[in-house]
DNA sequence: CATAAGGATTCCAGCAACTGTAAGGTCAAC
DNA sequence: GTTGACCTTACAGTTGCTGGAATCCTTATG
């Protein structure tokens, strides 16, 4: 089937899955036309990759998930440890975004937010602690 | 002062200065020899780049915060409102997150991790429900 | 049969926010 | 005078696509 098709089954657009072949996550038939020709298989390959960077899987990830699906001697434990791992950079994202929220809302809780130029959130990036 | 010094005063390295005055959020004077030289107030403004960006505004959230900065007449309201599109910002980002982790440790729970390649997380991948 | 639309192809540029590297100029010390 | 630290510019690379231009192939219609 060509791209257009592969597109829609997978859910994603005809760009990214071009851009999956040239860094080589896929590598579908060419047909006599010069047009990439895609199996069934490779849809579902397609759609692996859609789910897998849903969830925030990097593609290099992406690339070792995608030859641990194809592999049919694979351990659950090396799938594991990459869910693993991706769990504890979410862990380590979430304490960073929770602390920027925390620090930005202190700022905000004691800004006046008026028509004056005093402000504690300017002074703070200014380097003004305290006071 | 040289480059070398104003990124140590302001905690920013001299690639990142140098980038910062391409985009235009710094214009440093020049020396007789050609060498940025910077004042002060320069490094005054590269600390509050650089504390405004590991706060997690963004360069061109950063351009409008140092020119409210650099402004006598600034109402605190604008400054304010920057803060709180950013909490908004970073509140959608914790639920993205958090919805991404929960799904990663409920996949990873039920992979028992062993030798053997039966593996809820590539199923789910995969697109293989329920089971 | 011509042609126009809709898809397909390639290649090149651009986004954010830097970082690395190369080739060279300047300065202070020995 | 030469070493080494520091400065300069310019260009490439990073991540993961996305947009655009020029061209080709296929299909439907007049």
């Amino acid at each position: 089937m060509n791209i257009g098709r592969a597109a829609e089954k997978s859910g994603l657009p005809p760009k990214t899955i071009r851009y999956y072949e040239e860094i080589a996550l896929i590598r579908p038939a060419r047909a006599e036309n010069g047009y990439r020709d895609y199996s069934e298989d490779d849809v579902h390959r397609l759609r692996f990759l859609q789910r897998s960077r849903s969830l925030g899987f990097s593609v290099e990830e992406c690339r070792t998930l995608l030859s641990l699906y194809q592999d049919d001697a694979r351990a659950s434990a090396d799938v594991k440890a990459v869910a693993l791992d991706k769990i504890t950079e979410i862990d380590r994202k979430l304490a960073e975004l929770k602390s920027l929220r925390g620090t930005l809302a202190r700022l905000a809780e004691h800004c006046h937010g008026d028509q004056r130029p005093d402000c504690p959130i300017i002074d703070d990036l200014a380097g003004k602690r305290g006071a």
